[in-house]
DNA sequence: ATTATCTATAGATCTATAGATAATGC
DNA sequence: ATTATCTATAGATCTATAGATAATGC
């Protein structure tokens, strides 16, 4: 065959790496660890990504420009009015936080121990606000004074749809397991819990 | 003087360990260090608690009582209406937050390394309902049915809550350091966020 | 005597590197 | 030749325990 099935070690390693930096966070993931699962020995890690500081920083800026990439893309809605284009955003942030459900956790644990990796959050959510920030903006200011939606402020808005989404998430392995869910229940859940924070917030702002 | 100042070794050991293993977590924390900081040397913390999971195991439950103590303590809203009610346990709930502002992360996080550990939630969780829940469950249906509240559930109400207030707290030490906010801009976004949580719920539930 | 504290150390990691050997690309 | 992989090991932790010494309560 000419379809290169074959996996480098080179990626195997950081796809492993990955997964359990995600699972366990940095402190808890070891190289040795890695290495077994990889199924090369542990000097290789090494070999190619030098420190495990080094290889945990190529996966968190990897998927950090991941996320936001996809975020910025959640735009193919420019005919529509505010409400729709709110409920779309909801969404589409919902969906992208199931795809990526421990990256929460992960940001803000280690974050606080590597804090020069902040700088990294703070460009991107800087490259925010001229484009999607701007216009959206406008948009609700003109509900607002044509009195379709009550005075609220965008950012709190943001701040209160984040907070949904994210929350769920995050604390989502510990209530599957103090409630002893099932993945059908758990998935039933998060499809619940999808439209309950959509209509939480549209509710919310009506005037 | 009479007054016993004089702090136990054992108390000290208690107090240090709680503080590092709140900022760092159980794994970034070692008996070294609190042996470090409480000033005795490493052996003596074995001496007192034999083990290290032990000892966080101790500080651990001692959190999550003192907590749903608070949490089942507020209650003196004996002739509230529904709605004053809600408020005010959603302040309450944000107060509580704002006073252990590092527990929900060690909980969160903890709970996935020791799921042992779920089961002291669990019960907590579950000495709830019958007290609070009930008639609380009562009140909201009947608000509902004479038209005060739109129809919602009570679970999901609750939910809201507490993503609202705990996704703040999980998320300051992230947005304080990258927004580069100092300590009374910091102070000001609590206050501004509680009242937000509470008007964002209420704006939300009305008919 | 009993309890509290210390010193010293075993044994288990874990990260990172040096240096040997195997595989691959010209 | 160059690149990939391995073995072996240094050096730094870290937890836990054994056993010595100091402090305290009768």
């Amino acid at each position: 065959m000419d379809i290169k099935n074959e996996q480098t070690t080179e990626q195997s390693i950081l796809e492993v790496a990955e997964r359990l930096f995600l699972e366990k966070g940095f402190a808890l993931t070891s190289t040795t660890e890695i290495a077994k699962e990889v199924g090369c020995n542990q000097a290789l890690i090494h070999y190619y990504y030098r420190t495990k500081d080094n290889l945990f920083n190529v996966i968190f800026e990897q998927k950090i420009k991941l996320f936001f990439r996809d975020v910025f893309e959640m735009r193919n809605m420019g005919n529509l009015n505010f409400l729709d284009k709110l409920k779309l955003i909801i969404e589409s942030h919902f969906d992208l936080l199931r795809k990526n459900p421990k990256l929460p956790s992960l940001i803000l644990n280690e974050l606080s121990r590597q804090p020069e990796q902040i700088k990294l959050l703070r460009e991107k959510v800087h490259e925010m606000p001229e484009k999607l920030f701007g216009e959206l903006n406008e948009e609700l200011q003109a509900e607002i004074e044509q009195g379709n939606i009550r005075n609220v402020n965008l950012i709190d808005l943001l701040m209160s749809m984040l907070s949904l989404n994210v929350a769920l998430f995050i604390m989502l392995p510990v209530i599957e397991k103090a409630l002893q869910w099932n993945e059908t229940q758990k998935e039933f859940m998060i499809a619940h819990r999808r439209s309950e924070n959509v209509d939480f917030i549209l509710n919310s702002i009506r005037p």
